[in-house]
DNA sequence: TTGCTCCTCACGTCACGTGAGGTGGC
DNA sequence: TTGCTCCTCACGTCACGTGAGGTGGC
C-alpha cells in the first residue's frame, strides 16, 4: 500500500502519516531508497489504530510512543492515565465556568446593549506586613467610614514619618465586622453593624507595637474578586455594589475581610484616585 | 510605575506585559527613548483587567484587541460570544467523553493488568458502490455464514472476470437481518435469526443488474466503531464480540448494517487475513 | 562593587495544515 | 502530454516561558 491508500483506510491525512514517520511513531514497512516513496502493510493498521485511540484520549504523541514501544510499565501507565484523568476533570471545570461567564456576558448584552467597561477580575492576593492604626465606625456606609479613616491615615502618616519609616507600596485598608462571624470584637461598646476600620501601610518592620502603631501580618488570599475604581473615595460604593452583585451572580460567596488598596491618591486631585476593591471569595 | 510594579499589581508576568505591548494590546503610557524602559500608569490597570477578564473567557488576544478598540459592533460581539459558547460546549462534550474513556482504560488495567492490544476506533465510513451477490444464511454464526459467503465471492469473482470488470479496492461484505427492524425481507421463507449476506466488491459501474450481479450504493456512515482483525475468518467472532462489548460499554448503540472490509486476503495463507469489522453506531 | 531590574532577540512548545517547488509513473 | 501521487523543506498556528547576553541605577 502506498501512503495515500493507507491514509484512506486509516481515515487520517497523509501529512499525519509523514509526521508519525518523522517521530518514529509509525515508520512505513518499506521506503524506496531511490524515490523516498513510503509503503505500508495492512498489518500496520493495527498500530495506527492504537495511535488514534490513544490520541483520542488526549495523550501526547510522545506519551503514545512510550506506551506503544513498551517503555513504560503498568504502574507508570496507570500514573499517566490518572494524571490525564485529573487534567480532563480540571479542563472540564474550567470550561464549565467559562461557559457560565460567557452566558452571563450574553445576558448583559441583551439587557444593557454593551459590555461592561469595568471588569471584575478574580486573582490571588499576596500576604502583606502592615503598619496600621484602627478605629470603629458606626456602619459600612461611606458617611461613617470617611470621618474615621481619614484621620487614621493622617495620624499614621505622622507617626511613620516620626519613626523614619517608609511605606514599601500602596496603602491597604481592611474592614472587620465588630460583631458577628469572622471578626473579633475589638471594642465592647459598639452597636450592631459597626465595623473596625484598619488603616495600614506596607512596611518592612518586625511585628509588634513599639513605634506608636501596630505592625501586623495580613494573610494572603487564594481567591478574591477585585475591581479597580477610578474617582473620588465617596463614589467607592458604586464599584462596591458592582463587586457584590458580581460575586453573587457568579456563584461565589464573600469570605474573610474586604480590602481597599489605594493605588493612586494624589492629595490635591481626589477625582484621580485609583482604588482596588478586594473581596475574598469562595464557591458558594 | 515601572513594568515590574505594574505586573505585580496586575498579578501578571512581566513577559505578558511585553507581549501585550508587542501586539499593541496594552502599550505602556510612556517608553524612555534612551533605555527602552516601559512605564505604566495606574489607570492602565483598568485596561489590563479588561484584557484578563476577556482572556479568562477563552477569547484570543486578537479578538480581545478588536473588542477593546471597538472595532466590533454589538452584533458582532454577540456573534463572537455565541461562537465561543458553542466552542466551549463542544470542548466540554469532547472532554467528558475522553474522561469516560480514560476511566474505562483504568478499569481495564485494574482487571486485566495491561492495555488492550487491539483497539476499537470510531470513524466515519465513506459511501461505496459495490458489485454484489447476496444470499440468506440461517444465523449470524460463522458456521452458517462461511458456507454461504465463500461460494458467493467465488461466483462474484467469476462473473466480474467474465464481464472484464476490476475491483477498485478491498471487498466489503454486509449483513441484514432477514426479519426485524432495519432490513427488508428478501426471502419470505426464512426463519427467525436468519441474515441476508451481501458479498460485494467496489467497482466503477452504473447502478443496476445487467452483468449477472447487482450494482448498488452502500451509503456512508457518520460514525462506526471499527476493529482490525488479524487471522483466519473463523476467528472473526472474537473481534466481533470485543466490538459489541465495546459499543455497549462506551454508551453507544448499533444502528444500521454491520460490515466487514477484507483488507488483506492472501488466498493461500488464511492466517494472514486482515479484516476490518465495522459497526455503525449512535449514542445510546 | 554587588545585586536588582530592565532591555532585546530568539528558540521552544504541539500536532499538524498549507503552500512552494519539484519528480516519477500511467 | 496531462493528471495524479509522491517527495522534501519550511513557514504558520497561539500565548507566552525561558534562557542568552547585555545594560542602567542604587
Amino acid at each position: 500500500m502506498n501512503i495515500g491508500e493507507f491514509a484512506r483506510q486509516g481515515r487520517v491525512s497523509v501529512r499525519m502519516l509523514r509526521h508519525y514517520d518523522a517521530l518514529g511513531l509509525l515508520p512505513p514497512a518499506h521506503v524506496e531508497p531511490a524515490t523516498g516513496y513510503r509503503s505500508y502493510e495492512v498489518a500496520q493498521l493495527a498500530r495506527l489504530n492504537r495511535i488514534i485511540a490513544l490520541r483520542d484520549l488526549g495523550l501526547s504523541l510522545r506519551q503514545i510512543s512510550e506506551i506503544l514501544d513498551e517503555r513504560v510499565d503498568v504502574e507508570e501507565l496507570r500514573g499517566m492515565l490518572r494524571l490525564r484523568r485529573a487534567e480532563l476533570a480540571a479542563a472540564i471545570a474550567v470550561d464549565t465556568s467559562r461557559l457560565a461567564q460567557v452566558e452571563a456576558r450574553l445576558r448583559t448584552i441583551e439587557t444593557e446593549g454593551h459590555m461592561p467597561e469595568t471588569e471584575v477580575v478574580v486573582k490571588s492576593l499576596p500576604p502583606m506586613r502592615l503598619a496600621e492604626l484602627s478605629a470603629v465606625a458606626a456602619s459600612f456606609g461611606p458617611d461613617d467610614i470617611t470621618p474615621v479613616i481619614v484621620p487614621l491615615y493622617d495620624e499614621l502618616e505622622r507617626r511613620l514619618a516620626a519613626a523614619g519609616v517608609k511605606a514599601t507600596g500602596p496603602s491597604l485598608a481592611y474592614y472587620e465586622h465588630a460583631t458577628g462571624t469572622g471578626g473579633q470584637v475589638t471594642s465592647p461598646a459598639v452597636g450592631e453593624g459597626a465595623v473596625v476600620v484598619h488603616a495600614g501601610c506596607p512596611v518592612d518592620l518586625p511585628l509588634g507595637n513599639t513605634l506608636g502603631f501596630d505592625v501586623v501580618d495580613v494573610p494572603g488570599v487564594e481567591r478574591a474578586a477585585t475591581v479597580v475604581h477610578h474617582g473620588p473615595v465617596d463614589t467607592l460604593m458604586v464599584s462596591g455594589q458592582l463587586l457584590s452583585r458580581w460575586v453573587d451572580a457568579n456563584g461565589y460567596r464573600p469570605v474573610g475581610l474586604p480590602r481597599e488598596l489605594y493605588l493612586a491618591c494624589p492629595p490635591d486631585a481626589p477625582k484621580e484616585w485609583v482604588t482596588e476593591l478586594q473581596e475574598p471569595i469562595t464557591e458558594a
